[in-house]
DNA sequence: AGCACGCCGACT
DNA sequence: GTCGGCGTGCTC
């Protein structure tokens, strides 16, 4: 590295909301590369301190020099990898982001706090090689403890050790003496060794579609290779994914994998540890921040060659990066909500082209966004269209609802379909995208229904424990007795939830098993897993689930899926929301005759001529995808146009209101004056506009060319933050926005 | 976001 | 008389 002159200004981001950077005075002694971007300093701010990090050293500041704080320390011997530092500033300016904030969010919080970046180690006790006995001496327990390691050649840790009551001056003895040595390692596992090779076991056998695949993803592994793996359901993505990151772990390089949070459960993390004798390292919300520490610190290092994470580990650092996957690229689990709202899919792309290494995208039912860029050959399209199973894919039957007596939301076909299934010895998965008893609780005499005080919405009828309760908010009620209304005592459910489903089921079908799966039910840990494992076991049953069956999850035994009611996203405003059902259904779908037996899908619905509908259900999700993209491109909606969502909340709805057109005013004004080609949509009020008492409105930014829309949003970010009554409500900037609520 | 300062209501 | 409500102002 270059030797630059000492710097007299370090410039800092700062944890805050604030899009501003502050410049400190370096002061102590810097670390060995010099003052550098990347390195994390601790420093005073207002009253408090924090910990920041440099990320430029100038000689100059917009202050006086003679106004500003020197910093208290500085916390790295090295800063932190340049690549890391470069994702988060083009994070930071893309998604409108404080730099501070961002940064802090893309570090684990161990080093948000302070601590430093080092492997934790642990001493290894061995015998000696060459020691001589005779220097043992007159000593007991050093005899004992030698003999102790002799019976574990592969040696024992200090921990173990002490734990046997020999303490660490015998071992510091007996090592004096030459007759045993040690050696530290690192806790996130030892460091591969070349010798035994790189697979704990064999390679599956490819088929041809996947031959040609991964045939075709190694000639691209030494260059940004973007690539659509678009795979039916049990087609063999995940063997393909295993070749690959075999041939980029034998070449000494990095492979980071994407999974949805519901993805990445014990099996899905053991298939990728037996396969790889090296250490696969997984990043996930159940990690103490000292194992995510140790995590980020073996990525950053190189000493894990695999890593596995759901969202955020996007922002890991790689030492010798050599390709990332995003499997499910669809998911809407790699979109964070809030705060910082980035999608994980998205900086893949980004990062993957600035270290030059393939990405590869993974899905049975790709976003329009990445079918798009493969239609215009922005990424390769790697198909797949084979099962592994003897069995097609099974298509959907869509069943009419409209004047059909039910049963906890099922119709009478529907139920004999059921019965002839158990009968046959196989299994039920019944699909119901509600939680609860019944979505409401309606009074039959006057029509009113149980609606909650602080959002737009109907409160849920829950049984387990009996209450109401608002899914939007943390409201709930007790049931009433009588109509709040009319006084009426005939309160009856409306609709059916996963409870009234699986409740009608075990009276109908008394003698088989019904096991209800949902955020409610498997709240305790491992008690899905454990109703996994039952059901796996083969006996009939009926599984009543939401969609947190819906994916990955392989139920050999089903045979038979009923999706309760597929109409959710038919009519609804937000424009995604088609393409998401469909992609739900057709995971759904995957669920049934994935082992022995062909599978059956009946799909209830109100509207069965529905041409949407039909298509998926005739055609399958690639030829409704084509149609809905044509539909975008008419609409001139995304992925065809690129959009931004101002999003604005307050506690009343009038002046949020007002500020809100105000806003867009000036929004407008500006689009014009710096001649940008974008509409400025709204305000409008958001699809559920009061929520805990809260009114939502939101403006939309819609533009041909991504560049047009950044000029726009940064302006907006800056004259929000120094607008004083802006301060008295809540903003965002959503950029690519996955849902309009 | 924090965290201070500051100016008005019900309490040991 | 004070404890504390949250409005408004600032952070190199």
């Amino acid at each position: 590295m270059a030797d630059s002159p000492a710097p007299r200004v370090l410039r800092i981001a700062i944890p805050s909301p604030l899009r501003r950077l502050f410049d400190y005075l370096p002061q102590g002694a810097p670390p060995q590369g010099g003052w550098s971007p990347g390195l994390r300093v601790r420093v005073e701010f207002g009253r408090r301190q924090v910990v920041g990090v440099i990320v430029d050293c100038r000689d100059d500041s917009d202050l006086p020099l003679a106004k500003l704080k020197p910093i208290q320390a500085c916390l790295d011997k090295a800063p932190l990898p340049g690549d890391w530092l470069w994702l988060c500033r083009f994070t930071s300016r893309y998604y409108q982001h404080a730099l501070g904030d961002t940064l802090a969010h893309a570090m684990p919080v161990l080093l948000r706090q302070g601590r430093p970046l080092e492997a934790r180690v642990r001493e290894r006790w061995q015998v000696a090689l060459n020691g001589d006995p005779a220097r043992l001496g007159r000593a007991p327990r050093q005899a004992e403890l030698l003999e102790m390691l002799r019976q574990h050649p592969q040696g024992l840790t200090t921990q173990v050790i002490q734990a046997q009551s020999f303490t660490r001056d015998q071992l510091k003895a007996l090592e004096a003496k030459g007759l045993v040595s040690c050696h530290e390692e690192t806790l996130t596992g030892p460091t591969p060794d070349d010798s035994q090779g790189l697979l704990a076991s064999p390679a599956l056998a490819l088929n041809d579609e996947q031959a040609k695949a991964l045939n075709q993803l190694h000639q691209g592994l030494d260059r940004f290779h973007p690539c659509l793996l678009h795979g039916v359901t049990g087609s063999g993505k995940t063997e393909v994914y295993l070749q690959l990151i075999e041939a980029v772990v034998a070449k000494k390089r990095q492979a980071l994998v994407l999974i949805p949070e519901i993805g990445l459960t014990p099996q899905t993390l053991g298939r990728f540890r037996q396969r790889f004798r090296v250490p696969v390292v997984a990043l996930h919300s159940g990690l103490t921040d000292h194992e995510r520490l140790d995590a980020w610190e073996a990525a950053a290092s190189g000493r894990a060659p695999i890593i596995i994470g759901t969202r955020s580990a996007i922002f890991t650092p790689l030492a010798r990066p050599g390709l990332i996957i995003v499997d499910e690229e669809h998911d809407g689990s790699f979109k964070q909500q809030d705060g910082l709202r980035y999608h994980a899919r998205d900086l893949a792309v980004v990062r993957a082209k600035r270290h030059g290494i393939p990405l590869l995208l993974g899905s049975a039912t790709p976003s329009l966004e990445s079918l798009h860029r493969a239609r215009t050959g922005d990424y390769a399209h790697l198909r797949l269209t084979r099962r592994a199973t003897r069995h097609a894919p099974a298509r959907l039957e869509l069943v009419d609802l409209k004047g059909r007596p039910r049963r906890g939301g099922l119709i009478p076909p529907v139920i004999d379909a059921i019965k002839a299934t158990l009968d046959a010895g196989h299994q039920v998965l019944v699909f119901i995208n509600r939680r609860g008893f019944a979505p409401t609780l309606a009074c039959h005499a006057c029509g009113w229904m149980a609606e909650c005080d602080h959002c737009d919405a109907r409160m849920t009828w829950h049984r387990q424990p009996p209450m109401l309760a608002c899914h939007h908010c943390d409201r709930r009620r007790v049931i009433p007795d009588a109509c709040p209304d009319c006084g009426s005592a005939d309160l009856r459910p409306l609709g059916s939830g996963t409870e009234r489903t699986e409740e009608s089921l075990a009276e109908t079908f008394a003698e088989t098993p019904v096991h209800r799966i949902d955020r409610d039910s498997t709240r305790a840990k491992d008690a899905l897993e454990k109703m996994l494992t039952e059901v796996r076991r083969g006996e009939p049953a009926i599984l009543v689930g939401t969609q947190m069956l819906a994916k990955g999850h392989h139920l050999p035994h089903v045979t038979l899926v009923v999706v309760v009611n597929a109409d959710a996203g038919l009519y609804a405003s937000d424009f995604r929301a088609l393409e998401h059902s469909a992609q739900l259904l057709e995971q759904v779908a995957g669920r049934a005759g994935r082992a022995a037996h062909p599978g059956r899908v009946l799909v209830q619905t109100m509207h069965p001529d529905d041409p949407s509908l039909r298509l998926l259900a005739e055609r399958g999700y690639d030829a409704l995808a084509e149609s809905l993209l044509e539909e975008r491109r008419i609409a001139a909606l995304p992925p065809l146009r690129f959009m931004a969502l101002i999003r604005l909340e307050g506690p009343r709805e009038d002046a949020l209101t007002a500020l809100a057109r105000e806003i867009a005013g000036e929004l407008r004004e500006q689009v014009r004056s710096l001649a940008l080609d974008l509409d400025c949509l709204g305000p409008v009020p958001a699809p559920m506009e009061r929520r805990q008492n809260r009114y939502h409105l939101q403006i939309a930014l819609m533009a041909e060319r991504r560049s047009q829309l950044h000029p726009a949003l940064e302006w907006l970010a800056h004259r929000l933050e120094a607008w004083p009554e802006a301060r008295r409500i809540r903003w965002s900037i959503d950029v690519d926005p996955q849902t309009l609520s």
